[in-house]
DNA sequence: CCCTCGATCAC
DNA sequence: CCTCATATCGAGGG
């Protein structure tokens, strides 16, 4: 019996949010911007609406070149606005979960719903549901969203990501491998840039030629978890359970310095405040961490992290922020000719906090 | 098997 | 003139 799994994707989310924030902006280009604070414009495109993708205004693009390639059209420029971004979220995922067997959020505009039992393995029922679904989440939220519906996770999402914005796109088992078989090697999830330039290495470039390739060269070009992935995804094979994610298993904050440097008394106070910011998410979710990092951008945009594992688990900010200054200490010390740009604070190995206090803190008091 | 770190992805 | 956050893998050292 095939299984039925439904991917939702949120379209265009956090700008679809601020025009219903403010729907006289429906009509311009609407983008949403990661500010850093180190000039007045400067920072990066967390999203756009569709019209101002027209003209180029994409994800991860620097504001100023947004900015160029809109002037003289009006547009709408927005800081992000998280906490109303996570509380549609967590709205719509409270209008989905119910629709399903079981659920999976990944990320504030994406889950996968497994609804194989109550369609008992029916793509036409599932349809239906789908398109309940979006008009579900129309009629609460106004938010439109694409969904792709197939026998597996892998599969579900590369349909979902077929038609958008406000698409539906069902993948019947029997459909599986030609549908596939015309797309881009790119639209696997997992092959970003660098995969892609591999594969062009060996001539592939669309999902059909990869699935021609014997196993031994993908695990030998791209090592055996890769590789493996890579062979059964051209077949469209994919046997990943949907799931309930539990707790994060990191959590981190990146600031960007107001300038350029490398002394430790410039670098301290945006560090301390992102160890605090850092210890805050920890204690939210009452958590403890067994290691903290640092991440260290410097002014070629390289990237460098510091890690040490803690004497034992904390959630206090001296622990937290004291390891941190130690690590950027070290890491300046190694690094002579580093200059910094951005700095980053993670913790990672956590736990719920459990009442049970450590013997090793009385061993040492 | 554990620790650390860089790389990659996708957001 | 370039944000932010998370997960995962593989290598290298021990």
């Amino acid at each position: 019996m095939p299984r039925v799994i439904m991917h939702v994707d949120l379209d265009y989310f956090y700008a679809q949010c601020e025009e219903n924030a403010n729907p006289t902006i429906r009509v311009k280009p609407v983008v949403v911007c990661v500010y850093s604070g180190r000039t007045e414009e400067s920072g990066a495109v967390a999203t756009s609406n569709y019209l101002a993708r027209k003209y180029g205004v994409r994800a991860g693009i620097p504001i100023a070149r947004a900015k160029k390639l809109l002037e003289s059209i009006d547009a709408a420029f927005l800081p992000m606005n998280r906490p109303l971004y996570e509380a549609v979220s967590e709205r719509i995922m409270d209008l989905l979960r119910p629709q399903s067997d079981s659920f999976e959020k990944v990320g504030i505009d994406e889950a996968y719903l497994d609804i194989s039992a109550r369609t008992d393995g029916n793509f036409e029922q599932a349809k239906e549901i789908a398109g309940e679904i979006k008009q579900q989440v129309t009629s609460h939220e106004h938010i439109t969203c694409s969904i792709g519906v197939a026998p597996n996770k892998l599969v579900a999402k590369i349909a979902s990501d077929e038609r958008k914005p406000d698409g539906l796109t069902v993948v019947k088992p029997e459909d599986v491998s030609a549908f596939l078989a015309q797309l881009p090697a790119v639209r696997i999830p997992g092959v970003g840039t660098k995969a892609e330039e591999k594969l062009n290495q060996l001539s592939v470039k669309t999902i059909i030629q990869l699935s021609t390739l014997n196993p031994n060269v993908l695990v030998e070009k791209f090592g055996k978890s890769v590789g493996s992935y890579l062979y059964e995804a051209s077949r469209g094979q994919d046997d990943e359970p949907v799931k309930e994610r539990e707790q994060p298993t990191q959590l981190s904050r990146i600031g960007t310095l107001k300038q350029n440097t490398r002394e430790i008394q410039e670098i301290s106070p945006l560090l301390v405040g992102l160890a605090g910011s850092v210890t805050g998410k920890l204690n939210q979710r009452e958590l403890t961490c067994k290691s903290v990092a640092i991440i260290a951008i410097l002014n070629d945009l390289s990237i460098h992290t510091k890690s040490k594992k803690l004497e034992s688990p904390a959630s206090d900010g001296n622990t937290i922020g004291d390891a941190a200054k130690e690590l950027m200490n070290e890491f300046l010390e190694s690094k002579p000719d580093a200059i910094v740009r951005r700095i980053g604070v993670k913790v990672a190995g956590l736990s719920k906090h459990s009442g049970q206090m450590d013997i090793s803190k009385f061993l040492h008091a």
